[in-house]
RNA sequence: GUGGAUGUAGCUCAGUUGGUUAGAGCGCCAGGUUGUGGCCCUGGAGGCCGGGGGUUCAAGUCCCCUCAUUCACCCCA
């Protein structure tokens, strides 16, 4: 094949089959907010650089490595969305939806695009849902996004395990930051090459290098230099989560890549997944807005990518098919492709022959894709009759065409009766 | 960005120590007579063997490069 022809390196063409699955998610990630009172909210595709280098963060993989970045013709330094957070932070700026009634629920549904090494989980454009929840600094704002995450993965049969931690805030993470990086120094020979990078720009993720286990095992616990506020708020969401019946874990070693976080981070991990075993992850971003020109808000959410969720939720969300007609055209003429659209008219699913077929490859067709077939044409049709044939069973009866409609209603509930009924 | 594995028909895969017209199963199309699917039988279409270069009398088989996929690192959804 011409390489010119292969599409970019990461990225998917969704086929039908699937293309329903990510539909039906999508259609379940909008009940779910619908149901805690998020609003959907949507953003360009690009966004001025600044945006995503001032918000996500300068030192970060994402917008340091990750990129896709462009000058337009205009000379304007664009860039493709990332991830979601940034740019709804600066949506909520720019809308003044400061002055909204607090607290303020958005979700979005939307691609997303990084330049990383393709893997099972991870592609350059994938598909992200989040959940932002903004003006409210309390743990059940926190706890409350939990539940949100809790109740998503569990529609698609997962039962979710969060790990969570605190990060601390602007008084007490640099007191904790200056304690890692000394006992990091002095473990300095045993660190490996990625470690020393991370030393100077984000010594928390030395924490869960898997090199170097013992090094990190050894270091300060940020809970030991958390200030009351953000132990309290911590130890809150914790109880809330486990009061409302979510598994949740403190994981000391849970830092997230991305800068505007403080106090609550979590992850859910699926085991199917494998290396990318993160099916959603958030937590809170209290300092985001002032990041992107705006007064400061407290803020807390999440975002889950969908291929992964899809993945993880393995038969869930599979597609039943719709009990639907074909009408098959007996001789020559147009009578099928006419009963055909009266069926369309009263509402039912219906397909009709184009390839001029046999009526034998015509039938073979319809039991591939329906339920019911409808014969027209011949001398019936001079009478003023179709057949209807039932494909489960055999069942046959001619009938006027002005009962055609009715006549296939009934029986396509017959075949969803069947279908529907516990074997 | 780093390392390993893998690219043969639409799909899943065979292809001997390099040797003539590259195979199977599934799928697809047609037929097994006249207006009826599934099962069965017969036939058919469909492959620059990922791409490029090299070694050789001869390359799907060996070597190099490249593209893609995949697993892991990294990072994250």
């Amino acid at each position: 094949m011409d390489e010119r022809w292969q599409r970019p390196r990461g990225t998917q063409d969704v086929l039908p089959a699937e293309a329903e699955r990510m539909e039906r998610l999508r259609r379940l990630v909008a009940q779910v907010a619908e149901l805690y009172g998020y609003g959907a909210i949507e953003t360009p595709v690009f966004e001025q650089t600044a945006v995503f280098v001032d918000g996500v963060g300068g030192a970060t993989d994402i917008v340091q490595h990750e990129r896709y970045s462009f000058v337009d013709a205009g000379g304007v330094a664009l860039t493709l969305r990332p991830e979601g957070t940034a740019a709804i932070a600066r949506a909520y700026v720019e809308n003044g939806l400061s002055a909204w009634p607090k607290p303020v629920r958005l979700y979005y549904w939307a691609p997303m695009f990084r330049r990383e090494r393709p893997q099972k989980g991870r592609y350059r454009q994938h598909q992200q849902y989040g959940f932002e929840l903004y003006g409210s600094p309390e743990p059940t704002a926190d706890a409350e996004v939990l539940l949100v995450a809790r109740r998503l993965l569990q529609a698609v049969g997962l039962s979710p395990h969060v790990l969570v931690n605190s990060i601390g805030c602007d008084q007490c993470r640099p007191r904790y930051r200056e304690a890692l990086v000394a006992y990091l120094d002095s473990h300095g020979a045993a660190l490996c090459g990625d470690c020393r990078r991370r030393l100077a720009d984000n010594p928390l993720r030395v924490l869960d290098c898997k090199q170097d286990q013992a090094v990190a095992r050894g270091a300060p616990d940020i809970a030991a230099f958390w200030c009351d506020a953000c132990r309290s708020h911590q130890e809150a969401v914790v109880a809330l989560a486990a009061e409302a019946g979510i598994p949740v874990e403190r994981d000391p070693a849970l830092v997230r890549g991305i800068d505007y976080y403080s106090r609550t981070v979590f992850e859910v991990h699926d085991p199917s997944l494998g290396a990318q075993s993160t099916v959603l992850g958030g937590g809170r971003y209290d300092g985001l807005t002032v990041r992107v020109g705006g007064a400061p808000v407290p803020a807390v959410g999440f975002a889950g990518g969908a291929e992964r969720l899809l993945m993880a939720a393995g038969a869930a969300l599979g597609a039943p098919r719709v009990p639907s007609a074909y009408v098959a055209q007996v001789g020559v003429g147009h009578q099928g492709w006419q009963a055909a659209e009266r069926l369309r008219g009263a509402g039912i699913p219906t397909e009709v022959d184009l390839m001029a077929r046999s009526l034998k490859a015509q039938m073979k067709e319809a039991g591939r894709r329906a339920s019911v077939v409808v014969l027209a044409g011949g001398r019936e049709w001079e009478d003023g009759l179709v057949t209807v044939k039932r494909l489960s069973d055999g069942r046959e009866a001619a009938v006027a065409l002005a009962n055609l409609a009715g006549t296939v209603r009934e029986w396509l509930n017959g075949v969803e009766a069947e279908h529907a009924e516990p074997k």
